[in-house]
DNA sequence: TTTCATGCAAAGGTTTTGCATACGC
DNA sequence: GCGTATGCAAAACCTTTGCATGAAA
């Protein structure tokens, strides 16, 4: 079976399709842009490092390491082009930075729980807010295309430590 | 009864308990912070302008028209203070800028509805979440203190124009 | 060869900070 | 009067842009 498969973090839903760079490639030539390496690079670096939420300048600095001579302007370029191309998504930690992360299109059921006490952020996936969007398109007329939903609170850990 | 009510948007669920600039202020008086024109002008822009999410620039202008004199940072650490007392919130509408609101904890079911098409922003109450966020803590042991939802996609306007 | 992508540096925008002054209590 | 809050200006960040160069197709 093609494709990387990652495990939902957080608990044991299952199996998750994930897009291969080489599919992503193929969406970029198909459109007309160019396969560089620092396109690549950028793309490994969320490849690798599945479920977590870079900030522009980690990337940088990720990929500085395999790639020393790219620039910060690359990186801001590229981030806003695979956002365009929507292999991306930019999502908000509340630190006054925009931070992205592989778009999962087949899970599309993808929350943080933010800590308050420590900062850590932990995702959750489930589909029971499906029901609150049907009801919320039925009463207002949205047509739901993506949702982001943030949880604030205190990790097992920061209420144990209390 | 005491109290500014205001009537939740988008449908009419009924009314809702809003905190008084007095509230605000004798909450300010009792932790030892100063009552200064400058944040009760800071203030009365939110309680005015329920439902909108301001900018810190917005309200520099906002204010600025009755207290010419304010300066900008003077609203950036007012608006830190009032998001430390809880008194507001931060929110993100993707805009790059940090937007607040008035923190309405007896309304805490609180989303935006997000148009891609026009960037409208519309409220929505809901309590359907309650569901979500008790499996959420069952499961993980997480305590939630508070939470953000943000839905994407097409108000009824944009996608009848198409 | 043509066109697009890159790197650098500068500019733009938002938010924070240092410090002397002003003001609430 | 004491101690905090303010205004101003500068600095610190994050992000975008212009332009000459370099590399992909």
């Amino acid at each position: 079976m093609p494709g990387l498969y990652i495990q939902a973090p957080g608990e044991n839903i299952g199996w998750i399709m994930k897009k291969t760079l080489e599919d992503i490639c193929s969406k970029l030539q198909q459109l007309n842009y160019k396969i560089t390496p620092q396109r690549q690079a950028i793309l490994k670096t969320f490849i690798n490092k599945i479920s977590e939420h870079l900030s522009a300048e980690e990337v940088y600095t990720i990929v500085k390491e395999d790639y020393p001579e790219i620039g910060l302007a690359t990186v801001y370029r590229t981030l806003d082009l695979l956002v365009e191309l929507e292999v991306l998504m930019k999502i908000n930690l509340g630190d006054n930075r925009t931070r992205y992360e592989l778009n999962q299109h087949d899970s599309h059921y993808h929350h943080h729980m933010i800590c308050l006490n420590c900062g850590r952020v932990q995702e959750f996936d489930h589909d029971l807010l499906e029901t609150l969007e049907k009801a919320l398109t039925q009463k207002t007329g949205f047509q739901i295309i993506d949702h982001q939903l943030k949880f604030f609170g205190y990790c097992s850990d920061c209420k144990a430590a209390t």
